[in-house]
DNA sequence: CGAAGGCTTTGACACAGATCAATGCGGGAC
DNA sequence: GTCCCGCATTGATCTGTGTCAAAGCCTTCG
């Protein structure tokens, strides 16, 4: 991951090669809806960052200038109260687009969990090129539609799941979203400490880990390491997380 | 509100009065989007279907050939569970479009909680509408970025927040949905029952209304019969819904 | 009018998960 | 190696909210 990040940027405005059409990036994001021809246009309007681990590269309730697509590493996005209290209201990871809001302030924050590197478009000259490429724009509605069904199951997780019917779905998601290629899929890594799983979950770092030991002594997972897990029974891990028992 | 109902509809696709024409909901609904000279092609598409109070107009988990525009009365949304478990994840009103999911089922299940009168597009009229008029297109995408952000604040409500500060947030939103002519704004109606409540905001009936009877107990509302209510307080509600104290 | 049934309120008690408090562990600096 | 230091685990106890149970109170309907 690290050394995926030490490439130089090749991003060259004065000509050379186009950074979008050589971006590993693009294919798992809405850019794929710009044609090859036009991907110059889209180059032009991207400004790419790096952001490291830990760094807060959106912050709620700040001037929402900028819209953002992830190229490379993972972030948390999430919500604060006044007293601290903390709702990670989702994990993404490349090709993710933020910033959808229609709204002049952003509605949530965004920390990097790994080093993070993004492309970030200006308001208006996104406007100016999703008039250019509806196609553009019918990708980002089905994005933001399937945000909101998972949205949606999110709600009946916090609202109506227990903790263990909360951590067996949070660890099938996170199964399924693993690294796509390499990775068996019932084996992978969870990037994110044990407090984000909590505040991702609306629970305590506690619960989750005695939740976690309580699993692994039935059988259902085995914790390889702190952050890297193994699904032993997929089946009973599916039961609980849709509420069976 | 049964009055409304209970006029004649008048689509009629023969010819006659163009139904969206004269539609009271299209100024609060994404089908403003389509001009005036249009409308006809929208009435074409659109079929008009009533649903008494309590029926369930929208079944998870089914076959999404449909997508629907709310045109009178409110309905509740939600995700069951196999046990009974219930998640509502919203109220919505006129103007409201539902089904925009990328599926081919049904992400939640709609239910009329008041006789709900709604403009019903199938999948494919809808699309082939959709490629001719990019506005609504567009319209729909800030609806669907508006609804997100929305749910992740209803995320820190169910995963942070207490009993007290979730009846909180939950009473200021009804009172700026309420109605938007006639009522004060301090003064409304919640036409959900207190079951509907508790499965909205992850509580229980009782916890719903014990905690209504503690802000009763403080001044900060007036339970004016069971489903109106009004606000004495509106600036400690709004500091309790922010999760200060 | 009075009976009936559904919704709401109130009370007593139970429990899942939070809080408080050690202790353990693993990876980086040197 | 070994000293840190942050994260994770485990234990003991507390508490907000759930559960169970019993009234209360509208609204409908005969």
């Amino acid at each position: 991951m690290a050394s995926r990040l030490a490439r130089p940027i090749i991003l060259d405005p004065h000509g050379g090669v186009d950074p979008c059409a050589s971006c590993e990036a693009r294919q798992f994001s809405v850019c794929n809806a710009i044609p090859d021809a036009d991907l110059v246009r889209l180059a032009a309007i991207a400004v790419v960052t790096e952001a490291p681990a830990g760094r807060t590269f959106i912050d709620e309730g700040e001037p929402a200038d900028g819209f953002f697509n992830i190229t490379a590493g993972r972030a948390k996005l999430f919500k604060l109260l006044p007293d601290g209290r903390r709702q990670i209201t989702g994990f993404v990871g490349v090709g993710h687009f933020l910033g959808l809001a229609v709204s002049d302030t952003y509605a949530f924050s965004a920390e990097a969990i790994e080093p993070v590197r993004y492309c970030r478009f200006s308001r208006s000259k996104l406007r100016t090129l999703l008039d250019d490429f509806p196609l553009m724009e019918k990708r980002l509605l089905e994005v933001a539609a399937n945000e909101l069904v998972a949205a949606q199951e999110q709600m009946l997780l916090l609202g109506r799941k227990t903790a263990r019917e909360r951590l067996a779905s949070f660890l099938l998601l996170q199964s399924r979203q693993g690294l796509p290629c390499g990775h068996s899929r019932r084996r992978f890594t969870l990037p994110m400490t044990r407090g984000d799983i909590a505040d991702y979950l609306g629970l305590t770092i506690e619960t989750v880990s005695r939740t976690l030991t309580r699993l692994r002594g039935e059988r259902l997972i085995e914790v390889v390491s702190q952050n890297e897990l193994l699904i032993l029974n997929h089946h009973a891990l599916e039961s609980l997380a849709g509420g069976l028992t």
